[in-house]
DNA sequence: ATACTATATGCGCTATGGCGTATATTTACT
DNA sequence: AGTAAATATACGCCATAGCGCATATAGTAT
């Protein structure tokens, strides 16, 4: 039986990804300012990065996940209920 | 029990962002400018994404991903042992 | 209310991503 | 080898992401 990782993070739309980045901020007990300094950033960047409401830079986002000590990961898009994942590539 | 997690989709970087869509991509048996139309984007793009030389917009990642019925997901980025520390950006 | 912190916005500016177009280069197939 | 397709680059142009700086607004406490 496969294991569905963790359904929550699902990161297709700039939104979502705010979303999850404010979420691992806020569980970090960081503010948007010491979130900033550690990815190299300003703090209304990251601001505008939460909201997801304007386009940003890929390298922006990466930093600021890799500040988080999160990553990226690929999948696929359609995934029924208890479907094997694995070998997508 | 099968919670293997296909090391290859690992995205930190634009590199290796661009590896995995252009293995997708050659997957689908689709050319560069194929994909270019289904993401609403031109065959150059695709070809600097793929390679990930060059930085890129999320929207346009995304808009990739989208096209090849892929997914960003976000996880932790330290998981299990031997984790291989590459230069970011 | 007051004071303080945190987050959201605004403006001018610079850097650059992606476009259109075109061409060079590589790869694939006879 | 030769031809065609696929991919990588190039140039000018426009749109915009993020910056520095500042301020406004929203929370969070005394």
């Amino acid at each position: 039986m496969a294991y569905i990782y963790c359904m929550s993070n699902l990161a297709r739309t700039p939104k979502q990804i705010g979303t999850i980045i404010q979420r691992a901020r806020k569980k970090c007990g960081w503010t948007q300012t010491q979130l900033a300094e550690r990815a190299g950033l300003r703090q209304g960047t990251i601001s505008v990065i939460e909201k997801g409401d304007k386009p940003a830079k890929l390298d922006s986002i990466l930093a600021v996940l890799a500040a988080l000590d999160l990553e990226f990961r690929v999948g696929e898009r359609s995934k029924g209920a208890g479907q094997d994942i694995e070998e997508l590539f």
